[in-house]
DNA sequence: TCAGGGGCTGCAACCGGTTGCATGAAACAT
DNA sequence: ATGTTTCATGCAACCGGTTGCAGCCCCTGA
């Protein structure tokens, strides 16, 4: 059907090697050669197969971007800049979504591990022990977990956590309650551990919750029933949806209870009272771990830690405590 | 590295072309023999190299899925549902984004064209007279966009526009605007020429727009310079954003305008006011997406054209029209 | 006893490229 | 004129699988 490099090297009177390097070394091709090639394979409509080269070569040019969840708008942003600083380097970026799913995602992992140079695993929900395992299969970069051994880019969510506290101890808050996120979460963990080394404030934590709206909402009778009047939500769709169950129960944001995101989704600046929350670095993130994995092909290098600031954002949803 | 087909023939002393078997054809080998190469296989950790397979038999058991933006809150849905599908299906689902560059599209069909047995083009920015000269190098199915002799989901706008427009005339208002999207797109084509053929009520059209909250919010001063009424938005996020623009400047929604999305995204049902909109049926295109694909493998069968009704969701953000 | 047939396995070519090595010609130095 | 490089190209093996064909063994029926 389509043309091959065969077709070519018929067309054009030469060998297949020489259409080959044509493509794929030029410069160890004459100058005249090479252009009758490159026409009469523009004429053709010939392209060079990926995956066939990638056979001998070991090199697919393909990187593999697994996350949690697509529809969370955490990730966008990650994956564009991801997508976008891949291509420039001559890198295509193919996203999964394992719908908070582990095995969905360790069954993801194995698909890929042959089509791709190297996957980018962004808060993965498997344990560390089954990651080490995959990791024979495929080079990583892994996201928002910490795995020994392996390049890793963390976003600093315990300092982001520490801060969002301090904010809300600020405002006269006195018992704070922290909605934790999935079990296998990274930042969860991070985040209850920040909280429980607060000092000066009562922190109870209250979950697992989904990390969605959906979570958030289901949240919101136990955020009443604590007694709290301040909350540090997992992220920015569970505050926004603890946001929407409080005022469906009459309860004002930040009137009488406070609320703080993570993530700072576009939406948690549009929605009213617009979400104070904690930044997260997620384009920088989707960068860097582009090239962590690059970098990683180029020798057997020592694996790379990489730890981005998060910053608070104060918007409208925290205010005084009451008295 | 990893073990291959050869290595696991050594080590169980048959033929390569039987291991080969065991995999892909297990009915024409000895049980017996089947069993020991299965075991010998585990051992090794052997898995079959899916790039490889593909170059003898065509099939990477692969398919695309390009979109304009991930990070529109409206793909995600389609994004899952066709995921899941295709893998009940053993097939898998690679994602691109073209963050709404005709030219980007065009290379990532390019790029995706060997690796995939198939792509589903969502909402394409290209033009039809390039998408029928891809389609040489790769089936499609279309999505949202009408191309002669190709396998096409439809979601019917035209339908929804109408009734969003007659909501509003029911509502009173006889001057409305609408946003119109990206130039590129089919579905905004379809909403300006809804609106030029409704009756009863003057419509005037605004754009084009970025289909985002950063649109919306930008389209708000010529709304009300426009002194319109009511507003049907491109999608849901330009709804957003107009609300947030319009609020900015003080004026209500719905009290003095109101304002109706198209998508029905998460986000129109916690924003306040909850979101008037349009239903698209992202999930159902989505899967049938896939099953017009694989369909479309099996033989050289006529296209489909399939046309998924939309329906109109009443929440908050329309009322009665101002005297 | 022998022909015929089914079940299982091996052989080897092939998919579409890449690459180390050999070859030949031209260019250069001596 | 001869020896040495350099440049361009061809040859053939290889990457990891698949598959049509042929051969072998054993069973069956006449």
């Amino acid at each position: 059907m389509a043309a091959t490099i065969r077709d070519v090297a018929r067309a054009s009177g030469v060998h297949v090697s020489t259409v080959s390097r044509t493509f794929s070394a030029p410069h160890l091709v004459n100058t005249e050669t090479r252009n009758r090639v490159l026409a009469v394979a523009e004429d053709l409509g010939y392209r060079p197969n990926r995956a066939a080269r990638a056979l001998t070569t070991g090199r697919t040019h393909n990187i593999g971007l697994i996350v949690a969840d697509i529809s969370n708008p955490f990730f966008p942003p990650l994956i564009k800049a991801a997508q976008a600083h891949a291509r420039a380097r001559d890198y295509h970026v193919f996203v999964a979504d394992t719908d908070e799913d582990p095995q969905v995602e360790e069954e993801l992992i194995q698909t890929l591990a042959k089509q791709v140079d190297g996957v980018l695993l962004c808060s993965p929900r498997l344990s560390n022990r089954v990651i080490e395992r995959l990791h024979a299969d495929v080079p990583f970069v892994v996201v928002n977990r910490r795995v020994k051994g392996m390049p890793t880019i963390l976003m600093d969510i315990g300092q982001g956590a520490r801060h969002a506290i301090e904010h809300l101890a600020g405002l006269g808050h006195r018992r704070i309650a922290l909605l934790s996120g999935p079990t296998g979460s990274w930042t969860s963990g991070e985040m209850c551990a920040a909280a429980a080394a607060a000092e000066g404030v009562e922190v109870v934590i209250l979950g697992p919750n989904a990390p969605t709206e959906r979570g958030g909402l289901a949240a919101a009778a136990e955020v009443l029933a604590s007694g709290v009047t301040g909350v540090l939500a997992y992220n920015d769709l569970v505050a926004i949806g603890l946001i929407e169950g409080l005022y469906e129960r009459g309860v004002r944001v930040p009137g009488e209870i406070s609320v703080v995101g993570v993530d700072d989704i576009v939406s948690g600046r549009l929605n009213r009272p617009k979400l104070t929350t904690v930044a997260m670095p997620t384009a920088a993130a989707g960068r860097m771990a582009v090239d962590l994995l690059l970098h990683s092909f180029g020798d057997g290098a020592t694996p790379t830690l990489a730890t981005l600031e998060t910053s608070l954002v104060v918007r409208e949803s925290t205010g005084e405590a009451q008295k």
